[in-house]
DNA sequence: AATGAATGAGACTTCATTCAT
DNA sequence: CATGAATGAAGTCTCATTCAT
């Protein structure tokens, strides 16, 4: 079938727009998403985009918080449910760096969300942290996770993201996933090995 | 206080312009910081901008830096030496907390900076990934730090700086240092004592 | 209540488009007369405008005309056809200014008309010029009228419009008829020398 | 001396601008000048436009107020102080007209300010009005004027401005002064109750 | 060295009109 | 007849940079 209904045609372009838009922000950031590129890279005119979106900023916004659940997803996809808490963290943690050789360009959105998209990273930064905290909730209740008030929790969701985010910057070029030492490194740390110090319980134990 | 390199330790309207230049970058961001409002805040004409500096992005590049610098210098007198190892971190993670309530326009800086003087950017995050690692590897001679190689510790330091960043990002508002609960959950993780997780070590000792 | 040519009394979606664009015009002025908006008060789609107007300038040019024979016929419902020509004239000043009362935003289609739809204003004038100048040619072979050519009957209908268009536009805000002191004013000036009615003091020279 | 010092150069654009501005309303209305219009007709750059003026509107606002000036001028230069109030109106309104003869889109530049420059409008509205009031208000000491309070005083100067803007609009187009019917039209309807004149024959009544 | 007017490319957005459905 | 997405020209304004003074 050629030929589509006027609403499938509709869906069609407002999708090429989006897409388009990620694209862009992708490889040359926000800065570079005019309205111009952008239509151009879909291939409509101008005006076309403002049939589809109030203005430009609103599609900024909606950038993000949409390329973040695709994120979610794709991570939730790949961890094992039977694991315990720990090995299912470095699931994750080697999910998201699969999932920025697949989507170069995430990163990206992400950084510059904050300053271009500040609505939209706000969302996207509320959603990662409350799915955090109810899965170390979950831990805590199975005794797999220590001593951690709610309110802990929460900024140890943020040093994961931060965490996240500074090492996917830093190591994510290669296009094949974590290398094998910052995985090394980060189960340690995350795991709890990092210090020896004299205060530590479980030595005491 | 900026501190400028010999050359032009005597030129006051460089400074001017600099000093401008970050204070409006640290209240409004780097989009806000046109030549024509630098030059307004400097109390100098558009044109002198371009006696000192070749062009609008050569300043930008080198704001972060030079305010990472402060900082730097600012954690360093704040650091007991003859702590151990993680005691001196968070001394340091306090530390950077009580510089964001005294800079509040740092975090700015520095978060921007990625997107609009990525060249700075990235002298910033070697200067304190390199000094990171140069404390751990101190700590592990010391036998104050777990085994790590040196690529791992690299990775620990940036792990580091993007809790720091996120932490910061999340909890510095109250211009007041780092909230209890923040410091605890952080003391702890970075500790070591997150997960129980069976195949830990010290657990077995 | 517009009334619309033989062809178009049927046409009720034509009748709403009509209606919408004289309500807009009246509120907010031709400049945000667009099709867009007229279509969507009317209720219909933006081509549906296209099939019963040939664009959008035709419709506005038809705007004034249609509104001023409104005018004509309401000014005229209020007229003392037994009274003499400046007691008349009274009349109709006053009926102008209850007019405005009701339909608020006819003083707008008036003034703007000239601008954003000149071939309907010139009509408009010619169609209030013309009902004058007759009325005035009664009054005059009536002997109510003194000593004024036919040239000159058309440039004191030109000045009865200047004076209702600019004391409508300073004075009609009220939104309940003409002040007294406008009427008295008007009344002085007006009956001044155009009539020779009963009581004029020049008759008892 | 074909150099000119920055200042001389910098208001010669400026008025340069303003001029070309004042051309193109009165040639084809304010809809028809754009800024890049209005840099075009003066040869300079459109953003050389916003050095001048902070924005479109701000130089439409100027237009009216500045050429009202101008007019007014122009008619006090050519009014008889020793005639009386009634001849000095005459010679008002003939001026008024030989002004519309020099300045052909000076009527263009009044009606349409009223809807795209209405700050302008008004305040010229007020200067005239103003202006009509004092002199009626000085003729009224002296004799020369009949009954009417000040309130009064102020209808009747809309209704001069009315019948000048009306009349100038359907006579003017000839390009050389008021058409003399026109004259004697106007002079027979203002004289007649306004002004007690010498010539008044109620006066000998 | 300092000045600041001038430049012109490029950004976002609106809107009358067309046309395939 | 009705629809409404698509078009693309045109509008206002910003801003880094240059250059004659």
């Amino acid at each position: 079938m050629l030929k589509l209904s006027r609403n499938e045609r509709n869906d069609i372009v407002k999708r090429r727009l989006f897409k388009a838009a990620a694209d862009i922000v992708g490889e040359m950031g926000y800065a570079e998403a005019s309205v111009a590129r952008i239509t151009a890279r879909a291939g409509v005119a101008q005006g076309t985009f403002y049939t589809h979106f109030p203005n430009r900023q609103d599609l900024l916004d909606r950038l993000l918080p949409e390329l973040g659940q695709d994120m979610l997803a794709f991570i939730k996809a790949r961890i094992d449910t039977g694991a315990d808490a720990r090995a299912q963290e470095e699931q994750r943690f080697r999910a998201f760096f699969d999932y920025l050789a697949e989507q170069p360009g995430f990163l990206r959105v992400l950084n510059e969300a904050e300053i271009f998209a500040p609505e939209g990273h706000r969302r996207h930064i509320d959603n990662i942290a409350r799915n955090y905290v109810s899965l170390f909730r979950r831990g805590r209740a199975a005794g797999e996770i220590g001593d951690f008030t709610d309110a802990e929790l929460e900024v140890v969701a943020h040093i994961f993201m931060g965490a996240r985010g500074y090492l996917g910057q830093r190591y994510a070029g290669g296009g094949s996933g974590a290398p094998a030492h910052v995985m090394s490194a980060y189960s340690k740390l995350v795991g709890g090995l990092l210090f020896r110090a004299g205060g530590d319980k479980r030595r005491t134990t």
